[in-house]
DNA sequence: GTGGATCTACCAATCGTTTGGTAAAATTAT
DNA sequence: ATAATTTTACCAAACGATTGGTAGATCCAC
């Protein structure tokens, strides 16, 4: 009989899917063994408990990311602003597609008051995200305006992100986007006008 | 002998403090009765049940906020950009001290796929306060304009709040307001210049 | 037949909610 | 004013359902 064995890659993918969309304290172990098409008792095989499953795809998740997304700053074979480009077309998949963006928002959240472990990961989430995106905005600002900028981004971004899927309304996002990618232009600008001014 | 009768307006307030800081889900309906000196059988003798308790809260607080804070944005005693200011005095109190700018997100983001009842009255906050504050862009801007940046200061300033509270940092709020305040005025300067223009 | 994987059955605890009952307060009748 | 009655406010206990978690039996591949 076939035996398609549940790695733990798509064991953490099924579980990241429930607790999207049923928050921490609304996803009972039944949901997630269930996910995996496991009873309750079976998913024990592999997990030690509830919450360090949870723990294991907030890392992951953070893994990916900086991996997969914040590393695109650093790459030399684009201008800066082709970088910036990058991560907002990755974003925008990242939020509306995957809807993986607000996990760390949700979750940090409901879950500020009960679960400092989980608080720990995502506060280095957005450390890495804030910490890649000032590394890009250090091309045309000085380092604690880059900084500045950097959070009042990704502010942005989770503040669209957010009223989006409150609002049901798709459009936030993209508009986010075009508007921080028209800043950094004029941003830019306004570097090399202040060079040749000098 | 002593009765200190508990009024509605204490249970509410008395509920919205540990909804706010242990989510929904998270709260018992023990948690509810205690906080308002009850054992959790006695709490229904005010209430049907915790779900239309919460929506009274959740009602409770839109209310105070379209009367209390949004409707700053029409007193004609003050020009637009002082009512901005007074919103964004009353703003900051909200969301630092009584922390209550962020519950809606908080409830609308944990239960947005659990309890469409919550969902309704969260979505109505915030077009209440996106409404107010085009009122007040309207000075400045045109109709279609004058929603998309009312949409966008909204987004920021939650934005702003949620990364405040995930990262510690009381800075975020702050900064944000006093963007927001220094765009007006040079969204005000800008259409007096353009009629002088025409 | 050995060992990992999964199921069944169960635990104690907690969940939201209901119940039966009680003492005090408010209302009504005398 | 006082007694009878009803209402209010609360408690202790228990409800059935569900929670996170455990243990032993069973299955299945090698």
């Amino acid at each position: 009989m076939a035996k398609p064995k549940l790695d733990r890659k798509t064991l953490l993918k099924n579980s990241l899917s429930v607790f999207k969309s049923r928050g921490y304290h609304g996803t009972s172990v039944n949901d997630l063994a269930a996910a995996s098409g496991l009873l309750k008792g079976s998913i024990y095989h592999y997990i030690e408990s509830k919450e360090s499953l949870m723990l294991e795809v907030l890392n992951a998740l953070r893994d990916h990311y900086v991996t997969r997304v914040f590393s695109k700053c650093n790459d030399d074979n684009l201008t800066p602003y082709e970088r910036l480009q990058e991560l907002s077309i990755r974003a925008e998949e990242i939020f509306t597609f995957e809807e993986t963006g607000d996990f760390f928002v949700n979750i940090g959240l409901e879950t500020i008051n009960s679960n400092p472990s989980f608080t720990r990961v995502i506060k280095d989430f957005f450390k890495d995200w804030i910490g890649s995106l000032s590394d890009l905005y250090r091309h045309v600002l000085d380092e604690q305006d880059a900084i500045v900028q950097a959070e009042r981004v990704v502010a942005e971004l989770e503040g669209s992100v957010i009223m989006m899927k409150i609002l049901g309304d798709v459009n936030y996002l993209k508009r986010s986007s075009i508007r921080i990618l028209n800043e950094f232009k004029e941003l830019e600008n306004n570097k090399i006008s202040k060079v040749y001014n000098d």
